[in-house]
DNA sequence: CGTTCAATTGATCAGCGTCAAACTAGGTGG
DNA sequence: CCACCTAGTTTGACGCTGATCAATTGAACG
């Protein structure tokens, strides 16, 4: 762990509010490293013993089942993984890989259950973010049941367009075989999916997107805050 | 409300371990009430007002999206819902309704906020509870995507099997036109994946399951605590 | 410049949804 | 108490969505 590591977790929302000493006592059993692309971080199925943090990078949440395999999301600079597990000191439900060489901090998952006890503006943080997953992976449930695979890439495509700041043209920021996963449909689908939204002024070539209609598009796409909004 | 509900609600797991006064302030403003069956109690976008209760009988929650719905979970005696949206004083995400004739507890939202921000073992509980619910989501998820609808059949039937003691015959809780949405396919399907499971020892006539060989159907459902386990 | 892996394309097929109709059961009122 | 009515369930026929398999193209990297 670098000294400069210390104030960018400082900043980060799970413990901005938190007191001083407390802070101190998370950090002072705090791993922080480098891995490289690809490299798994977390088995599903084993103990958990660390709450984990992208400090930069990107990180695949997956699960296995039966031979199969599904990303369930990607977490990108700030987010914590396995949170819930780590307070509830339970198993892991997913695996984690490295999708490029990331920064991650790892805090011990039983001094974070320790000053979760006495520090009540973290648990207050803590409730806040596990809130805030419960409610992004139920607009994910919502999205899986109740929208063709086609619909969920006309959404999934508006939503980044406004994250990356509203302008026709903007890039993907995942692997098409890994965005087709997190979509719940194969490459191959993907693929002819994208081709699909052609007459609603999509135009995907590598990774650049462009949408010559956004009107258009969410008039097919109906997008809403219920299940598209990242924040609320 | 009775008097009869105090010690009722004092015992659920969400509010044994908090101190007398908080527990006092937070049923002081509580209301508790009988629902007939098939009631809407919440509507999806709605601003959350209440953390709601059952105290008994049965609630689904369910959602909508371009004149299509889906039932999400149906929830049972002791369960707690829209906590998240309690806590983070955002929109529903979800509709709910009773099933059957339903007691049902109603905190205020505000009172919940207030009381968790000064009362740490009433804010440990709430977050177990969240991160219990967060799980029980990303199980759901995972047998979306994973598994056909058969298998999520099979394992459906194996976990409550499980549940009522495990015999060999034991009573569907659940319309099967509801099962069917719970397990994300239509009534019809559901039908057909019954009679599929007949060569897996599967009979279901009416409400009753009879499964003749659980090791067989076990052999072909795989179940794994990671999706089918509700604990942990 | 070649090797490797992702992305695309086409052909085919299976799973599952839709529609329609028959059947069943539970509840209501005569 | 029975007959009817409504709503859930089942069954069959059919079609669409999306998966699979195979082959080709394309792009990144050593």
């Amino acid at each position: 762990m670098r000294e400069s590591d210390i104030p960018t977790i400082r900043s980060l929302e799970l413990f901005r509010e938190m007191a001083d000493d407390s802070f101190a006592e998370l950090v002072r059993g705090a791993y922080v490293q480098n891995f490289p692309p690809n490299m798994e971080l977390i088995v599903e199925g084993d103990a958990c013993d660390f709450l984990h943090i992208v400090e930069s990078g990107s990180v695949e949440l997956l699960a296995n089942w039966n031979g199969r395999e599904t990303a369930m999301t990607i977490l990108r600079e700030g987010a914590t993984f396995i949170l819930a597990a780590a307070i509830r000191d339970a198993p892991n439900l997913m695996s984690a890989r490295t999708l490029e060489r990331s920064r991650i901090i790892m805090l011990p998952a039983e001094d974070v259950r320790r000053v979760f006890e006495k520090d009540h503006a973290f648990a207050r943080a803590v409730v806040m973010e596990l809130a805030y997953c419960y409610r992004g992976v139920i607009k994910g449930v919502k999205g899986l049941k109740l929208r063709s695979s086609i619909e969920r890439l006309a959404n999934y495509l508006l939503k980044w367009q406004k994250k990356s700041g509203g302008g026709a043209r903007f890039l993907l920021s995942v692997e098409k075989r890994r965005l087709a996963s997190i979509l719940g449909m194969t490459p191959e689908n993907l693929s002819r999916s994208i081709k699909a939204l052609r007459p609603y002024g999509v135009v995907i070539e590598g990774q650049m997107v462009e949408i010559s209609d956004p009107e258009k598009l969410a008039d097919m796409a109906k997008p809403t805050p219920l299940i598209d909004d990242p924040r609320s």
